[in-house]
DNA sequence: TCTAACGCCTCTTGA
DNA sequence: TCAAGAGGCGTTAGA
């Protein structure tokens, strides 16, 4: 996918500048709105003192509108001490602001403490939207370890990853049918003469081992669009 | 449209609280997942503490397939000084985190300073999906667009619990098997036939499904002696 | 999340 | 066809 754009009036907050030094490649343009552009994903930067501007004579919304029209997904990124610099203006209007962003123009608003921390976030931003993560994450963490694990831990932990099961009712179906291996073979019918399986749990992990999935979330490689 | 749904567990975040204060009206109940469900948008509110505890033990991504599975429009709430929660990861955990979710889940991030202002927030987005913003806005929504929550996840759940077994193992076992059932059913030689499947990993694989545990840990009750 | 270390798997080589 | 070795990839652990 394509990579950062940077809107030439951006030049002195000094992120270029930072970005070039952790090797981040881009280009400068003068874009028609936003501050950053990653592919589909257009970022607009705010100070504290920015927002409340923009809120203040109604810009923000028009400015919302524009970045919606120029790239299907639009963030807001704040930065710095957000509250402080709210200084005449209800406490709600942050709230307010934020809500409608995300709401009517499905705007995305992240806050960043500072400038060097807003770079750490578009440098990973350029990372996973052109090379992806690097793997597939993992849904399941932490397993025991076959060695040094107590007896029963690895069989008790696989049945539990059936849903509706937790650490009481793996064990009283692994006491029931001997081995995982038993559980998951076991018809709808035999899980319920198990104690703590009744009908909609059975039918769930029943459900749960037949279920042929099609299709998996990946992140091993940047997202198509 | 319909109103808004607090889950159970938050009630002692103070929010629900705040929200009966400013005459929000809600129903609580035990959801699913997230924390807070406003018609097709769904919510799951975390602090920086929060936030850091779920990437560590491996949660946030699965709570994040989670949240799209029970929501068109998932969001992540995070509030307060993410940053300073950090105390032992990766400094680059936290713009990692926001930027796959955004990217790879479709999650829609926002940030609040505190509670109160995350209070503030919930009620602005109820009364804007209930009625709008209650004035002329130029509005042209464009729906970031979402792909459809692919539906491997409990299968790869539940066939990574497998010693050495991860993801990537996991989905090449249900591509090659078909569902999860038929892979804990498969003899050792067939496991074999997948790719990431070596002798060891497929007699381990089988030593765990055929394993009959005698002894499980007990917490349950005070121990013997 | 990222990073680093480790272990396993696969493929190639060579006989 | 088999055995051995190098290299790459995937899994894990730790922060
Ligand atoms: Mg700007
Ligand atoms: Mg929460």
């Amino acid at each position: 996918m394509s990579g950062l754009v940077v809107d030439s009036r951006e030049t002195n907050s000094g992120i270029p500048a930072m970005l070039r030094r952790s090797g981040v490649e881009f280009v400068t343009e003068e874009l028609a709105a936003g501050d950053y552009r990653i592919g589909n994903i257009l970022i607009e930067r705010k100070t504290g003192v920015d927002l409340f501007q923009s809120i203040y004579d109604g810009r923000l919304f028009p400015q919302a509108e524009l970045l919606c029209q120029h790239a299907e997904r639009p963030f807001l990124l704040l930065e710095g001490d957000i509250r402080a610099a709210n200084t005449n203006m209800v406490e709600d209007a942050l709230p307010g602001a934020v809500s409608a962003l995300s709401i009517f123009w499905g705007v995305q608003v992240l806050w960043m403490p500072d400038s060097a921390s807003t770079a750490s976030l578009l440098r990973c931003m350029v990372r996973h939207s052109t090379e992806g993560l690097g793997y597939e994450v993992p849904l399941r963490v932490k397993k025991p370890k076959l060695s040094a694990a107590p007896d029963g831990a690895l069989p008790q932990f696989l049945v539990e990853g059936l849903p509706g099961v937790g650490a009481e009712t793996a064990r009283a179906l692994l006491r029931h049918f001997g081995s995982a291996k038993a559980v998951f073979a076991a018809a709808p019918e035999d899980l319920r003469k198990c104690a703590g399986v009744g009908p909609k749990t059975a039918s769930a992990i029943d459900a749960a081992l037949r279920h042929q999935p099609t299709a998996f979330r990946s992140t091993r490689a940047a997202p198509d669009r």
